[in-house]
DNA sequence: TTGTAGGCGTTATCAG
DNA sequence: CTGATAACGCCTACAA
C-alpha cells in the first residue's frame, strides 16, 4: 500500500489504463464503457481514491473556499452569524476559512492576504472597529472580486451588505412598552460613535412621539462597554437621580437589560408589574432569567446564510452585483416575554 | 493589466528572464544577483505579485491548513475553543478550515472526507453525540495521520487528546455543595456515551463518598440533550417523584444547571436557601442571572491553544507522536457565586 | 471507446 | 549566476 492518498494514476497503473480514462469514468462521462466505469470506480473504491481538491483548485482557478473575517469569535452573535454561514456554505459545497481580527486592522488586512494568496472564491467581513480606510476593500471591489459585507458594513460605492433594521427593532421594542402601558422609559443606547446606536436611538424616539409622548433627553443614557454590569451601576443611580421614577427600560443590548433587570429587583420593584424592559438581540439567556427577557431578535444565523447565499451566487455569477442597489436588510423580530408584560 | 492575479511567469515576461530566476530572487536565494533580486522585488510589487499558495500545496503536498470539526459554534465554550484555535493557527502561520456537525455523525464524516479532499495537513476534533464508533478516525491516526482531540475524546490507543479535568471539576463542585450543608444532591448529567460525561459523574460520586454519603442511583439524571428546556421538565419530576426532596442539583452544564433552577423556582423552592445548584462551564450568563450560578469553569480558549499547538508541533515534527501517552489535562476551577452559598 | 499532450503556478534538480 | 525541465494531481482538447 502507497503511502498518502491513491491518486487517479494509481487505479490507471492498477487498470492498465490512461489517467484520461480513469478521470472520465468517475464522472461518468459519456463515452466510456460501462465495464471500464465498473472496474476503475472498484479499484477507486479499494484504493480509497479521494480527489485531490488541490489540484483541483490549480486547474480550475476556484478553490470552493470562502473567507470569514469577523472581529471576535467569542461573541454570542457573532457565533450565530458563523453558524449560518457555514450551514449554508457546506449545503453548497463550500468551505469556510475562518479569521478573527480582535478588532485590529493590521491583522484584518494580513488576513485578507493569506486568504487570496490560498485563491479563496470570496469574502464575507464585518470589519474591525479601527477599520476607517476601507482602501483595501475598495481595491479588490474594483477588480471584480467577490464581497458580501454584514452587520458592520462600509459606506463604499458597489459594496454590497447584509444587515438588520436596527431602527424599525427599536421601534417596535418601545411601542410595544407603551402598549403595556409604561410612560416613563428609559433607553440605555449603546456607544453613540456606532452608527446601529444612533439607529436605535431614532427607533426608541420615533416611536415616542408616534405615541404623543416627550422625548426626554435625560432618560437616554449611554452604557459604552454594555455589560451588565456597567448598566447595573447606572440603573441604580437613574432610579435615585431621576425626578421621575421610570417605569421602563429598553436597553440596546441584552447584557444591558439584565443589568437594569437586576438593579430594579436591587431597588425592591417588580418586573413587569412596576418596570418593564426590553433588550436586544435575543441572546440564548434570554428564556433562562427570571422574568424571561424580552427581547429584538438579531437575526445572526440568518444574516449569515443570507450573506452566503448572496456571495455564492455572485461567485457562481447565478447574480448580477449590479441587481443589488441598496444594502439587503433583514427584519428583526420583537420577541415579548414576561418582563415587559403586565397587561 | 492582465485578469486575475500575477504570476512568477508575468513577472518572468517583463524581465526577460526566466520563471526559476524569479522564485529564486523573491526567496532571496544564494546565488542570484542583487540586481536581478531588486529588479525581480520591484517588478513583483508592481504587479501586486502573490503566491499562490494552491499551487504551493500542490507542489509540497502541504496546504498549511488545519481541520476543526466542532459540535456545534454557537456554544459559548466552543466558541472560546475556537478563538483559542484560531490564535494560534494564525500565529504560526496556519490557516483554519472550520466545520460544525451538528451533532450528526454522517456531518462528521462528511466533513472529515472533504477536509480531507482539502489536503489539509491535520485536524482539530471535538465530536458528536451521535458518534460512538471511532473507525474513521482510527484509520486516520493509523496513517499517521496528525489529529488532536479535544473536550470529546474518544478512548482509542494513540489518540492525542486536550482536555479538562473532569472528574476534578466534578469532585470540587459536589464537595462544595456538601460543604454548604446540601445533603441529597442530583445530579443532571450530561449523554452517557461521552466520557466527559461519565468523568464528571465519577467525581460526584467520589466527592459523596469521601463526604460519607450515600451514592444513590436514583439521583444521577442523564440529560441527553442538555438544554435548560429539557432540564427544567426533568427536574420538575423529579422533585414529585424522588422520595427525598433533593436540596442541591450539581448539573453537567450551565444550560442545565438554569432549568433546575427554573423548575425549583416554580416549585416554590428558594435559592440558595431550600436548594443549590451549581453548573458546568461558566457561561457568560451566570453572573447574569438571579441568583448568580456557581460554576465549574472550562478554560475554552487555552484548551484550543493548547491542542492547535500540540497538532502543529506534530505536522511540523516538532513533536513525536509516542512521547506524548495520556492526554493533556486542563485545570477547572469552582466559581462560587450566589446559587450554592447559603452558610 | 480510449489515449496523448499540455497546462494550472511553483520549485527542485540538473545543466549550462 | 541563470535557464530548461520535470513534477505535484487533475482535466480536457484533440487524436486515434
Amino acid at each position: 500500500m502507497k503511502i498518502g492518498q491513491a491518486t487517479i494514476k494509481d487505479i490507471a497503473i492498477e487498470l492498465n489504463v490512461s489517467a484520461s480514462t480513469v478521470s472520465r469514468a468517475l464522472k461518468d462521462y459519456p463515452g466510456i464503457s460501462d465495464e471500464t466505469k465498473r472496474k476503475v470506480k472498484e479499484v477507486a473504491e479499494k484504493l480509497n481514491y479521494r480527489p485531490n481538491a488541490i489540484a483541483l483548485s490549480l486547474r480550475k482557478s476556484r478553490s470552493f473556499t470562502i473567507g470569514v473575517i469577523i472581529p471576535e469569535v467569542v461573541h454570542f452573535f457573532f457565533s450565530t452569524v458563523i453558524s449560518g454561514i457555514e450551514e449554508v456554505a457546506y449545503s453548497r459545497g463550500y468551505n469556510v476559512i475562518l479569521t478573527q481580527t480582535n478588532e485590529k486592522l493590521s491583522r484584518e488586512m494580513s488576513s485578507i492576504d493569506t486568504m487570496l494568496s490560498n485563491q479563496i472564491d470570496g469574502f464575507l467581513v464585518s470589519f474591525s472597529k479601527e477599520t476607517t480606510d476601507f482602501d483595501h476593500f475598495s481595491r479588490l471591489l474594483n477588480q471584480g472580486f467577490p464581497i458580501v459585507f454584514f452587520d458592520r458594513v462600509p459606506e463604499i460605492p458597489h459594496a454590497i451588505s447584509v444587515m438588520v433594521d436596527d431602527y424599525k427593532g427599536a421601534f417596535d421594542a418601545t411601542d410595544h412598552l407603551v402598549s403595556q402601558g409604561y410612560r416613563n422609559i428609559v433607553h440605555l443606547s449603546g456607544p453613540l460613535n456606532l452608527k446601529i446606536s444612533r439607529e436605535r436611538i431614532r427607533g426608541y424616539e420615533s416611536a415616542l412621539i408616534k405615541n404623543g409622548l416627550l422625548v426626554n433627553p435625560d432618560y437616554i443614557v449611554e452604557c459604552p462597554i454594555g455589560t451588565d454590569h456597567e448598566s447595573q451601576k447606572i440603573t441604580t443611580k437613574l432610579l435615585k437621580s431621576l425626578p421621575v421614577r421610570p417605569d421602563a427600560f429598553f436597553a440596546s443590548n441584552d447584557m444591558a437589560a439584565v443589568g437594569a433587570m437586576l438593579a430594579c429587583k436591587a431597588a425592591g420593584l417588580k418586573i413587569p408589574e412596576d418596570v418593564g424592559i426590553v433588550g436586544f438581540s435575543n441572546w440564548q439567556f434570554c428564556t433562562m432569567i427570571d422574568p424571561s427577557l424580552s427581547s429584538v431578535s438579531q437575526p445572526g444565523s440568518k444574516m449569515g446564510a443570507k450573506a452566503t447565499d448572496i456571495l455564492l451566487d455572485m461567485i457562481e455569477k447565478k447574480l448580477d452585483p449590479e441587481s443589488i442597489t441598496g444594502p439587503v436588510v433583514l427584519e428583526t423580530e420583537l420577541l415579548i416575554r414576561k418582563s415587559s408584560v403586565r397587561i
